[in-house]
DNA sequence: TATTGTTATACTCTATAACTATA
DNA sequence: TATAGTTATAGAGTATAACAATA
């Protein structure tokens, strides 16, 4: 037991990872509010920027939503003029979904927005500890890969 | 520029490090789809728990969330039974919000289920990476704090 | 008949504005 | 008059169910 307004025992190895995690991720969050991008706008607009083209069943799979989710979503970031609809060639049932060069500015624009802060922030580490979140960074990938 | 379809440089040390945290934080996320109590309303219950007693809106500010929001949240917990409302004896505008002992053991309930998904994906790593892992967490904590 | 995408509709969470009670 | 909390109402995002088009 510890001090009387601490009963958790929040102590363990995973729990101190998941709070670490959402902690930042919700400061990371925060510092986004400068843009109007939703955070699954963005993250459709960063998965075709990485990974190519997209259908709709494969965007709706890769950020685990539904497809009429994906849809609404798909449909405000062509509105925006940030990606094109195009009916696949060999299976017209389904629609290939790609940046435009205006998205992949946004993402670009967007990314450097959202890094500064956390940039400013790793500036004020050392090398060592850099270095040692930069291996943990690939290691936190491979967990949530399971 | 890299590969056709990957024209992003989002090899930036925050970029990995953001793109990490955000993965394994959705990753966490899903995975506590078991039980029904969203995220904003346990964080209200852990927040309680680790810290004490706070009124409506030292939990608004401390979940950076509007009055009006966390007094719905806290209506629905309180409804469930995990917390009380107590007008304050010295200003009576202000309530103070407090865990019952359902608050208190459904908080060690849920943190036990939702770290056991984590703490397997843990075990097949390293002692090495498992200690970096700890390392980063503390690290990224003290980011977040920034 | 199965699959892909889309539309219709409802629910949850959050926000702003307006209101009540107390300082 | 200012502050803490609450209520009223609206907007964004997500879900399930139903539908259309194609394989």
């Amino acid at each position: 037991m510890s001090s009387p307004h601490t009963p958790a025992d929040t102590t363990t190895e995973a729990s101190s990872l998941r709070m670490a995690t959402f902690r930042l991720a919700r400061r990371l969050r925060s510092q986004r509010a400068v843009d109007t991008m939703s955070d699954g706008q963005f993250a459709v607009l960063a998965a075709l920027n990485v990974h190519g083209a997209h259908t709709l069943g494969e965007l709706a799979d890769r950020e685990r939503v539904t497809a009429p989710s994906m849809n609404r979503t798909v449909n405000c970031l062509e509105e925006s003029g940030y990606l094109t609809r195009t009916p696949d060639e060999t299976d017209r049932r389904k629609v290939n979904i790609a940046l435009t060069d205006e998205g992949r500015a946004v993402v670009a624009e967007t990314v450097r927005r959202r890094d500064s802060w956390l940039e400013q922030a790793l500036a004020e580490l050392s090398p060592q500890q850099r270095d040692l979140l930069r291996q943990a960074a690939d290691l936190m990938r491979e967990v949530a890969a399971r």
